[in-house]
DNA sequence: ATGTCC
């Protein structure tokens, strides 16, 4: 399959006669990294019934159906796999008032990790927290922030600022006839099947990370030091040289449950109807708007949905409460909260076109009519770029060029080497050192090597390609101070 | 990513 080179940092990939091709965007270095199988999901996800549009962005490697960092955009149909197993897998950025002294030393930073570890399990399976019995999360508090997502409601009784929903991309997700009756209605169903059951101790994840590449991550925030950079940077609430808290989670086994129950059902209907898959690839199930099975997918994916953006929150309110036991007095505020996996209905060429973005970021510039009711009508809103701890992770604006990758960018750094790979090529030793190298602490004991920033593109050319394809300047980025991760595949 | 096989 041949890329056609269109630009410094974009091409084309044909996809057939009757097909656009499909968006290319990376620099030459970074398309090289691209092997066949990714290139061949993009087409399957091309010529699959009912897409308009796909994009492919520089971190794009291979996926479930669809590569993970690519955009698929249909009018006409939804599909499970170009969201994903972790329905609605986020980032969020927290800004303290602490100047960047305040976590110099490593006791500090210590304490911290502790406190933090405390509040926020990791994991497989884990969600028990050590809180107050008055804060814990029993089922019909679980169940509302499954059908109602940040609501002031659910906030209030989590003892998260209601404010904070100003800072979501969606603070909630309504069912497929935008109600919330309908997910009430479903979730009722679901709890009903024996595919859903545990419920109690599923929504105990509620405030926990996943593993993986999930992580919590202290950072200093580094404005880019320009006049239109400071100025945006001022709107987003960042504060140069000061304290921030950035976190990557998503939806846990909830959203894990309900893309299962999903991916399931619908591969039994194209059985039993004898539909093919698309590039026979079963992950690329699908439904016709309109009929019962794009319905029950929709309201999945709002449960599993709204499940994240409260999960994220709580996060978010347990780091505070951390920093706050650890440095009295500490502030914080939400920057923003924005997803990677999810579908959203857009605006595409003046038609209402469901956006899936699987490892692609929501791209909105200033002046983006979806952005008219929101602090950033006239900045776009924050891109928040985790790339790896060493190299950094990124905040970036939209340019009005970002209308050419259906309103995208990438997700982060995208993986270099697969987790086995990883595991076997590099070395404990080398890893662990040069977090040691970097003064960065880690909750870790040993570094999980799958995790390892040298498994990861590199990020810079990563964002260089961005800026490249005219897509989203550089606003600010994060300095690592020390990382939570799950550590259970690197105990031995 | 994930009650890593209901």
């Amino acid at each position: 399959m041949e890329m056609i080179e269109t630009g410094e940092a974009t091409a084309i990939l044909p996809a057939g006669n009757h097909h656009s091709p499909v968006k290319v965007f990376g620099t030459e270095a970074i398309r090289a990294t691209f092997d066949e199988l990714c290139l061949q999901q993009a087409i399957n996800s091309r010529t699959a019934p009912g897409v308009t549009q796909v994009v492919l962005n520089p971190d794009a490697h291979c996926g479930y159906g669809a590569p993970i960092g690519c955009v698929l955009a249909s009018p006409t149909h939804v599909y499970p796999g170009p969201v994903g197993y972790d329905i609605k897998c986020s980032m969020s950025l927290l800004q303290t008032d602490l100047p960047a002294d305040a976590v110099s030393t490593r006791e500090i930073r210590r304490e911290l990790i502790h406190a933090i570890c405390r509040r926020i399990p990791t994991g497989m399976g884990k969600g028990a927290r050590d809180v107050p019995k008055s804060r814990k999360v029993d089922e019909k508090l679980g169940a509302a922030a499954m059908c109602e997502g940040a609501s002031s409601d659910v906030l209030a009784k989590l003892g998260i600022p209601t404010s904070w929903a100003e800072r979501c991309e969606d603070a909630f997700h309504r069912g497929h006839d935008d109600s919330v009756d309908s997910l009430r209605q479903r979730l009722y169903e679901l709890r009903q099947g024996r595919v859903f059951n545990k419920f109690r101790e599923r929504v105990q994840q509620l405030g926990s990370y996943g593993g993986g590449n999930h992580f919590g991550e202290c950072e200093v925030v580094d404005v880019v030091d320009q006049p239109e950079a400071r100025a945006t940077a001022e709107v987003f609430g960042l504060r140069d040289g000061h304290v921030a808290f950035l976190s990557h989670c998503g939806s846990r086994g909830i959203g894990h449950r309900l893309a299962t129950g999903q991916f399931r059902a619908l591969e039994a209907k194209f059985d039993q109807w004898g539909i093919p898959y698309p590039g026979n690839d079963k992950q690329l199930v699908h439904a016709p708007l309109g009929t019962p099975e794009a319905d029950a997918y929709l309201d999945d994916m709002a449960l599993g949905a709204n499940f994240a953006t409260v999960n994220h929150l709580l996060i978010n309110q347990l780091v505070l409460e951390a920093f706050q036991e650890v440095i009295p007095g500490t502030q914080g505020t939400l920057v923003y909260f924005i997803s990677h996996n999810i579908a959203r209905q857009e605006i595409v060429d003046n038609r209402p076109t469901w956006v899936h973005r699987k490892g692609a970021t929501r791209a909105f510039p200033a002046g983006h009519h979806a952005l008219r009711q929101t602090p950033f009508a006239d900045t776009g809103h924050p891109i928040l770029l985790p790339g790896n701890p060493q190299a950094g992770s990124s905040v970036m604006v939209a340019s009005e060029g970002a209308r050419e990758s259906c309103y995208s960018v990438n997700h982060g750094a995208g993986r270099m080497l697969g987790r086995r790979r990883a595991i076997k090529e590099l070395d404990q030793k080398t890893v662990d050192d040069s977090f040691t190298d970097a003064d960065i602490l880690t909750n870790c004991r040993r570094y999980p090597k799958d995790e390892a920033p040298a498994a990861y593109k590199d990020f810079d050319e990563v964002l260089r390609s961005v800026e490249k394809a005219g897509l989203a300047t550089e606003v600010a980025r994060l300095r690592a101070r020390f990382v939570i991760k799950d550590a259970s595949d690197a105990d031995d």
